[in-house]
Parts: structure tokens; sequence; C-alpha cells
DNA sequence: GTCTATAATGAGATAGAC
DNA sequence: GTCTATCTCATTATAGAC
């Protein structure tokens, strides 16, 4: 069959988030990743000037389904604002548990895009959109419980990525689950410090 | 000269953590390697069976390296709990700064070990070192302040090994070094809930 | 547009002279 | 023990037939 070149790219980025999720993004050759789309060798060449190329469209196909995921969470359920903020940590140890692969994947990518040259300002891009996601999540958190926050939002957005990626591999190197709770406990107490009611809910 | 095999796998080893820490684990070949201890590469297969044995003994090495560095830390100055607590974490943000490869390597090197079946093990290894090292600092402090921990001591240096690794992956990512410290402030506060005075020392 | 075949390079590992 | 030279394999990338 014919694909466009557009066609072809979209299918490789996906396949090689796919086999980098699997086997590590040392194991994403170009060769494992047309395998896996099902293609020729050739055929990657003619939609992809190279490698890392394509690696900056595997991160930017990332960051647009996490995009997606965040705005189908942003309507929010009616709970407290503590159960609300314990409940979005404890979503992400979910999310997780069950693509670990791809978490550690989307690091040794951060990692790789600090040291490649080629993909000089990616890990940049992938941290503040990670950081503006989650920005959204404490602001609508706030507001659904009537809860303003006491710092920059941005900064304690910054907290809480810090703590997901510090979440996370611990969790890739042991998969302790229990040992995840006090600690999302200790997260979401810091948080509340730093969350007052705006008054304006009575 | 003349080498015996254990001084030539120091010096590999030594040699390997430069080069990982300069260029990155996938830059490390062998090749890079001996070049930097400035060997031929057949001496590297005389020492070492194959590249991820090496790979092992510089895990272990840079282990020993924290021990004595921490062993040195152990002799708390004169300050007050919090002042301590935060200090320390700030001690680590100056380290990380101070060598920042070195950081992005080692956890390079842990996702390299969770990918790789010759390396199974070497992970968990590495951190239950860190957290054994954060255990023994954070009683240390108390001990120095008449305070106690009000949960297991182990609980929060794994707390505090998580925060330490997000705010690497932070600081690699854009070296912001003013959105760590109210990072910081955070992460001493959650700490400080968790400690009360013993008693003792009233 | 798609494929097979192949170039060009660099990797880990080894043989064998000294 | 140490070296040069080489093997073998996997990689990215390209040429050129269809």
């Amino acid at each position: 069959m014919r694909l466009s070149v557009e066609q072809r790219r979209t299918a490789l980025a996906h396949a090689a988030l796919t086999v980098i999720a699997r086997d590590g993004l040392a194991a994403a050759t170009t060769r494992a990743i047309v395998a896996e789309a099902g293609m020729a060798l050739a055929s990657f060449h003619y939609a992809y000037e190279s490698r890392v190329e394509l690696l900056r469209d595997v991160i930017r196909l990332v960051l647009e389904g996490e995009r997606d995921a965040v705005g189908a969470l942003l309507d929010l359920p009616e709970a407290d604002f503590a159960t609300l903020i314990r409940g979005g940590l404890g979503a992400y140890v979910g999310n997780l548990r069950e693509a670990p692969g791809r978490e550690q994947g989307m690091l040794e990518l951060t990692f790789h895009s600090l040291r490649e040259p080629a993909l000089e300002g990616m890990a940049l891009e992938q941290y503040a959109h990670y950081r503006a996601l989650v920005t959204g999540l404490l602001l609508a958190a706030a507001e659904r419980c009537g809860m303003r926050w006491l710092q920059p939002v941005e900064q304690l957005a910054r907290f809480v990525v810090t703590c997901t990626d510090g979440l996370t591999v611990a969790w890739l190197v042991d998969h302790d689950d229990a040992a995840i709770e006090p600690q999302l406990d200790l997260i979401a107490a810091a948080l509340l410090t730093q969350a007052q009611p705006t008054g304006e809910h009575p």
C-alpha cells in the first residue's frame, strides 16, 4: 500500500515509542523501529532525514498525548481538596505502574536530549510542557474547592514534577508499591500547607 | 610499564567513569575508555571479560566513593535542626552543580541496569546504598539536635532520595538555580513535620 | 513510493607476535 | 603482560531497480 510521508512519519513515531517503552532507547535502532512498523529499512530514510529527527517527533508525540490525557482530567470530581491532591498524585503512580517502560523511556529520551546536540532544547520543551500541565491541574483543583495557592503555582507545579520524577525512578528500581504511599502522603501534605481557602466559598 | 590485573581494572573503571560523566554512557565505548586510560584496546579484554563487567565495577566504584564522602559529613556542625536539614539538601544541590555530568551518568547507569539482564540487581544495590547513606545522615542529624523521627527513618530516607533524584533531573534540564530554592524549602519543611524533640535535651 | 542490495562506519571481542 | 592487526557483527544511511 502507498502511504504519504506524513502517514509514514506518524506510523514510525508510534512504532518507535512502542520499541522504546518495551526495549529501551538504546535498543530502538532504525531496524527495530521499521520492523515494529512493518516497513522496509529504506522507507525510514524516505520519511526521515535521520534517527534524531524521528526522536524529536517521538517526544512531541508523547507531549500531545499527555495534553489530551490531562485535558480529560480537568473535569475534576466532587471531593475535598486534600483528597483531590492526594488522588492526583496517586493517579500518576497508577499510570506509572501501568506503563513503566514508557515512563522510563521518556526519562531516557530526556537524558539523551541533554547529551545529543541535535536534540538541544527538546528536554527543556518537554519539561516546560510537564510543568504547564501540572500548573493547569493545580489551578483547577484549587478553583474546584474554593482554595488559593500561597506561592506562585508554577513553583508548586515544578515541585510536583520533581516529586513525580523521583517517584518514577524509585519505583522503576524496586517496584515497591507499599513504600510509595507514605511518600505520597508527605508530598500531599507539603502541598496542602501552601493553600488556603479563598473565603469566597465560606 | 607492567600493571597487575587489579591495577588495570581500577584504572579502567576510573577512566570509564570520567568518560561517562563527560560524554554520557552511550559514548562510553570500550575504545573511548581505553583511550581515556591511555591503554591499548586489547588490554581492556585482558582485564575484563566484557563491557558490562566493567560497568558493574564502575557502579561499585561510585558507591564506595560516596560512602567515603558521606562518612566525612557525619561529623555534623553545631546548628539548629532546621538549618542542618536544609543545609544537607543544599549540599546535595551544590554537589550536583559541581558535577552534573556525573549525576546524569549515574542515572544513565541506573536505567541501563534496569534494561540489561547482565546488570540485574545493580540498580537495586545502588539505591539501597543511597538510602542507607541518607538514613545514616538523618539519624546523625536527629541525634545531634536531640530530636527523634516520627516515622521509620528508612521511609524518610527514601523520600529524601526521591526528592534529590527529582531535583537532579529538573536541574539537569534547565540549570535553574533560583527555582531550586523554594523546592528545598518545601522538602525541608516536610521533613521537619516528621521530627520532634526527644525531651532528653530540654 | 517502495523495495533489495550494499556501502560505510564503528562497535565488542580475539589471535597471535613479541 | 602488552601490543598490532584482524574478525565479526550491527548500525546508519544510500544507490538504484522496479
